[in-house]
DNA sequence: TCATTTATAATAGTAATACTATCAAAAAAG
DNA sequence: CTTTTTTGATAGTATTACTATTATAAATGA
C-alpha cells in the first residue's frame, strides 16, 4: 500500500467532510490518538479541541457528537479492511487460499507499517476498533442509524467474506453468521488476551494476531468442511 | 427452577448489598426495566429514582455509579447461567450430550418462564445482557476491575464449559477461546438478527434462539471433532 | 420499652459534559 | 478586492454525575 489511496464512506455520519479541510484531518488524526489514550467514555470534544489548538464549537461543525465521530472512525476502518481484502485476494484463484488470505488481513489489520492515508495511524485506529467498535451499534439509535447507512461498510465486508465461504462450500448454511462471528472474535480474542487472559488460550506475548488467525482458520474451515460439499 | 434459589456474587461491585433491603431490590428490578427501556447511555440514577419513588442520593448509597450497577446485573446473569448449566448438566454422563445441553442453556437463557428470583425479571435482564453486556469490560478501568474480581462469574462459566469441550476431545487446543467466542456469539447473533439482519442467517421471526443454538452447536462440534481425538 | 443506631427522603450544591448561539477575524473563492 | 465560507473566541444552557447536610422514619438491641 505504498501509493496513497482514498477511502470514502457510503454514508454521512458527519456534518462537514473531515478530509476536505486541514482542521477536519486534525480532528480525525488527533481523535484517534486521544480516544486510544483516554478511552471513549473519557474522551470529549473539549479535550480534543485543547489538543489540536481549536475549540469545542469548531469540532461540532464537523460531527454532531462524539458517537458519530466513532462511527466515522470504525466505518473508515471497515472500508479500509474491505479495500485491503479485495486487493490482497483478487488474483488468488483457489477459494480456500483466498479465504485464508482474507482471514489473515482481518486478523492482521493492526500490523500495517505503511499507512495508506497520511493523517490516519492505522495501528492506533486498530486498537480503538478492538476496544470500542462494538459501541457503535450497541445503542438505542441502532435502527435509525442503520437506516442512514452507518453500517454499510461492515455489511459489505461481511457479505464479501461470506461469498468466499460459499466459494469453498456452497452448501454451508450459515456463511454470514460464521463471518460476523469471526469478525467479532478476531477483535475480542485480542482484547481478552490482553485484559481477560483466562477467557482464551491466545497469549498477549509474542504474536497474538498470528495465534488468533490460526484459531479462526481452524474454526472456520472445520465448520465449512463438516458440511458435505454440494455445488450450486 | 420452582423453588427459590440464591445467587451470590464473588465480588463487591456495590456499596450496600441490594438484596438485603426493600429499596435495594427495587433498585435492581426497576433498573432492569429502565435500562431495557432507555438503553444504558440514556439511563440515569435520577430517572431511576423518580421511577421507584426514591432519590438519586439514596441509589448512590448502593452503587457508586451506573456502570457498577451494570456490572452487578451482568455478573448476576452469568452466575445464574452458571448455576443453571451446572444444574441442567450434572446427571448427564455423555460428554457430547452434556456440552449440547450447556449450549442450549446458554442460548435459551432468555426463555425462562419461571423466574428463580422474585424481583429479577430474567427475560428482560437477558435483553440487557444481549444489548449492553460488552460495555462492562470495554472500559479503561477493565484491568483494575478485573483485579477486584468483577469478571469472576463469566470466567468461571467459561472455564466450566471449556472443560466440557475437553471432555469431548482432550486434544482440542483452544477450548477457552472457543467458548468465549460462543458465549459472545450467542448474544451477538440474536442482536444482529434483530438489528443488523444482513450480518446473519438467523431470522428474528419464530425461534432465533433455536437457530442460534443450531449454528453454535455445529460450529463447536465441527471444530472439536476436526482435531484427532487423543485422551489425556 | 426506650434509647440508639441505621437507612431513607428531601434538598441543595458543584464540576463536568454535551451541547447551541453569537460575532469578529481570517482565509478562501469568485 | 469583494463576497462567501470557515474558524476562533466567548458565553450560555440543560443535563449528568456526583457529594454533602439535615430531618425523619425504621429497625435494632439492652
Amino acid at each position: 500500500m505504498a501509493t496513497s489511496i482514498h477511502i470514502s464512506l457510503d454514508h454521512k455520519c458527519y456534518l462537514r467532510e473531515p478530509e476536505s479541510t486541514e482542521l477536519g484531518k486534525r480532528i480525525i488524526s488527533e481523535s484517534i490518538r486521544l480516544i486510544d489514550a483516554l478511552g471513549f467514555e473519557h474522551f470529549t470534544f473539549k479535550k480534543l479541541g485543547a489538543e489540536i489548538g481549536s475549540t469545542e464549537a469548531s469540532i461540532y461543525r464537523y460531527f454532531e457528537n462524539k458517537h458519530k465521530l466513532l462511527v466515522y472512525l470504525v466505518s473508515w476502518y471497515w472500508a479500509w479492511v474491505d479495500y485491503t481484502v479485495t486487493f490482497q485476494t483478487h488474483n488468488i484463484a483457489d477459494p480456500r487460499e483466498r479465504l485464508c488470505r482474507a482471514l489473515e488481513v482481518l486478523t492482521k489489520a493492526g500490523q500495517d507499517d505503511d499507512p495508506s492515508v497520511a493523517y490516519i495511524d492505522e495501528r492506533i485506529l486498530y486498537r480503538i476498533v478492538v476496544a470500542e467498535s462494538s459501541k457503535v451499534y450497541h445503542t438505542k439509535e441502532v435502527d435509525a442509524e442503520n437506516k442512514e447507512g452507518y453500517f454499510l461498510e461492515i455489511k459489505r465486508l461481511c457479505h464479501r467474506l461470506a461469498e468466499m465461504v460459499l466459494a469453498v462450500n456452497p452448501a454451508y448454511p450459515y456463511p454470514h453468521a460464521l463471518i460476523s462471528t469471526a469478525m467479532e472474535a478476531a477483535h475480542q480474542q485480542l482484547y481478552f488476551a490482553k485484559h481477560l487472559p483466562s477467557l482464551t488460550e491466545i497469549k498477549d506475548t509474542q504474536h497474538p494476531e498470528e495465534e488468533t488467525k490460526d484459531f479462526l482458520k481452524h474454526l472456520l474451515f472445520s465448520a465449512i468442511d463438516s458440511i458435505q460439499y454440494k455445488s450450486k
